[in-house]
DNA sequence: CGACAAGTTGAGGTCGTTCAAAGAACGTGG
DNA sequence: CCACGTTCTTTGAACGACCTCAACTTGTCG
């Protein structure tokens, strides 16, 4: 009952297809249905590659590197549909980071499903195509940025995915703690705690608690990101920032990994 | 005439479709032959994501990240299929590594049109799927790896992609400059040379000239290269490499980005 | 063979890490 | 409702990997 309330809605609002047409129908029959407390797990087959959608909460999935070593390497909240890779040169899991639903196929069979149906294969096609841009720009982000950079480029991001309130000013509960925006962010929970407490210090965000950012101003926050496209979204800040009117902080866009600080 | 010939390579290759078949007509239609002279920059239109096909050669896919730090993304070689974000955060470029034959389309209608037909839609999902999760790979790397694993992954990766010669023993014909590799894994020429001097001294590759390296034993390259998953393809080595025998190196699989020895 | 580009090697500096401890936040039970 | 204990977070000091700067060497092509 439950299993098919949540396939019905997957089918709609993912694909915009009725459940009853005859794609629908061979996917349900692959489907498996599943419920995450807090913080748990999800119980995948390994073997092969796996698709996942969410239907509520927040997951993780994380690739492990070797004993303590876990890179987090997308986070997804509700609605989202992603690919889970099997084992191969890492060890994927999904971990919810909150109450989470979940639908589970097999990636083989359901891409062989999917592609039989115009919309779906191009909607997939489509998630896909936004899967692998995020997944870029963040390989640009522990490639060439600095920490702080790399914390501005994630508020940002969590600001754009799961972020409330109008305007500039955007009201963040983020539902991962401090060591998993480290890892996903290839740092340590202590830099990010600094970077963090640098960004209130000079009066950029807010913390509330453990869980609550209020960005004051998004646009201050996307130019410390480092980011360098064609998203110019206003006028650019004015004489670049006073940051180190506040703090010893790295001053300016600085750079690539580390080093200098011209 | 030379553009009917690569599309029509390209659709069967690819997708193993006629050309003649009526998503392969409108394929056609839309895309765009180039020729690239060795160190050339693909002309697109970068206000719309683009899908590219390499007929033959080797190109780099990079970002900016600001003025002096390029990040590549992805290296693509002859029959790869990728798609090139428009600029969005960042803004991204092709360029040839040697002389180089591909095709261009417009992302949108491509993907319209390849959806149209289940062939082409599943080959692509496919193909997505696996750049998303080399991409993956990589961002486990940048995030968790130090130089010598980032290095010897590499090594891996291309020895995967573009090696020759059987067994464990493998012959690279790189096409890549020292630099290209240094943004490619975060790391600075400087550190690309002293890791690959290391591994030579160490015995474990030859290099010859420039472009070409030979890796003496696959598998001591994979068990460098930090990877934490189902593929141990042989038994362990022995007594973990006496890299330190040669010389002052960072011994055993080190720690996270940097820091501390233990 | 000669010249330029690419790669290598060395010395010193910086950012982020590691180790360590204090401080805040949240859940529990009285 | 408030005291307590655990967990998470913040802050500090010192180390190390990688970067920067600079000079030298090698490879490649005209």
């Amino acid at each position: 009952m439950t299993e098919l309330a949540s396939f019905d809605i997957f089918m709609r609002t993912a694909f915009g297809v009725e459940p009853a047409a005859r794609a629908g129908l061979q996917l349900k029959a692959m489907a498996e249905a599943k419920c995450l407390g807090p913080h748990e797990e999800a119980p995948l087959g390994k073997r092969e590659s796996n698709v996942l959608y969410i239907g509520s909460g927040a997951t993780k999935l994380a690739a492990r590197a070797s004993d303590n070593r876990e890179q987090i390497v997308a986070f997804h909240f509700g609605g989202d549909i992603f690919s889970v890779p099997a084992d191969d040169l890492h060890s994927y899991s999904v971990s919810s980071l909150e109450p989470t639903s979940l639908l589970v196929f097999p990636a083989r069979p359901f891409f062989d499903c999917a592609s039989s149906d115009p919309r779906i294969s191009r909607a997939l096609l489509e998630r896909q195509r936004t899967a692998l841009h995020r997944c870029r720009d963040k390989a640009v982000a522990l490639g060439q940025k600095n920490a702080l950079e790399r914390l501005a480029g994630f508020l940002f991001a969590m600001a754009d995915r799961i972020g409330t309130g109008s305007g500039v000013r955007r009201i963040l509960d983020l539902p991962m703690s401090r060591r998993d925006i480290g890892d996903s962010l290839g740092l340590t929970i202590e830099t990010v705690s600094r970077q963090l407490g640098a960004l209130r210090k000079a009066g950029l965000i807010e913390t509330h608690g453990r869980s609550r950012i209020v960005v004051r101003d998004l646009n201050d926050i996307a130019h410390l990101s480092g980011h360098c496209g064609k998203s110019e979204r206003t006028e650019p800040i004015e004489a670049d920032f006073d940051l180190d009117q506040c703090e010893r902080l790295p001053v300016g866009v600085a750079r690539p990994q580390t080093g200098g600080q011209s």
